[in-house]
DNA sequence: TCTAAATAGTACATTTATATATTATATATA
DNA sequence: TATATATAATATATAAATGTACTATTTAGA
């Protein structure tokens, strides 16, 4: 891992040499930068055995997480944080792979349904255990109340950014 | 902003089909994310005016921040979470703009020492007063307490991903 | 000293992501 | 109804990031 203590000590030699920059919001927006790329990469080498990465992970299982088993592309977009342009192809993609099926919206004629396949549900069933316990061991430093704690600080950080 | 509320209501449908799935912890990621996504999209937007991207004002920040000035090219990948063949073409650019300055180290003839240049750190101080408002800006819901103690929590979390 | 292994940086090919323009359909309003 | 505007999705071109292989130099060990 990156040792955080060398970009803490970055982040004093800037505020020596201007004063006013506000050192403990940019430490935050490097720590998160930092937890991001490392969750990022965890993942992708995780996923890897089988046959996916990280952003596809993603779009299937905000598809096994949708209320009826269908979301448009721009809902998924919007889901995954992906731009538009990006699900085309990512969608593309699983398609090729069998993972997810493709079908005209009836009641609006520009809307796309996609939708799990059965070999894209069963591929989720099978990778969730090992994803699982990535999670597990990811978090198993912080107690339930600290992740409780931190959900809760999370939230109330990115609530403010919308404005 | 993309509501957090829809991503919620998605875990909830997934815990209920896989009741194993660690939802806390898959809260906390899914909220990495989304505020990852938001700082980097929101930095890009400032930092335009400029000429600059995300990605090229951090290295600048690593090298404004360094201790004697200089910089190897995979320091500043380690620090700046970049891949080695990423800052290639990062300082290139930033070389072509005329920003940073390349030298060959006299020690180890392997190795090129990256510096700001008069023009590159006359840019920082320019935009910095924009960054710091960006900053105080996006964390302006936070108490100070509520920051250091965020601070504290995502210490820990990083800590536990090295292993 | 000589050779093998390690390190630093980059070039090139490939993959992934974004911006912009385009097509088709739907909605609102004159 | 007719026309303007908005929305959904994608195609295409461009940009950004990654993986792999390669060169030059240094370090370690026989």
């Amino acid at each position: 891992m990156a040792d955080f203590a060398l970009t803490e000590q970055r982040l004093a030699v800037t505020c020596r040499r201007y004063p006013d920059f506000p050192r403990r919001l940019a430490t935050l927006v490097r720590l998160i930068k930092h937890i991001h790329k490392q969750l990022h990469d965890e993942a992708n080498l995780a996923l890897k055995p089988y046959g996916i990465n990280h952003p596809e992970y993603n779009l299937l299982m905000m598809l096994y997480g949708s209320a009826n088993g269908t979301m448009s592309p721009s809902e998924l977009a919007d889901a995954a944080g992906e731009k538009s342009a990006n699900i085309t192809r990512l969608t593309n993609e699983l398609c090729d792979k069998g993972l997810i099926d493709r079908s005209g919206s009836a009641d609006d004629r520009r809307k796309i349904e996609l939708s799990l396949t059965p070999q894209g549900e069963a591929l989720l069933k099978n990778l969730l255990p090992d994803i699982c316990a990535l999670l597990a061991r990811q978090g198993h430093h912080l107690t339930v109340s600290e992740q409780v704690q931190l959900e809760k600080l999370l939230k109330k950080f990115l609530g403010g950014l919308a404005d």
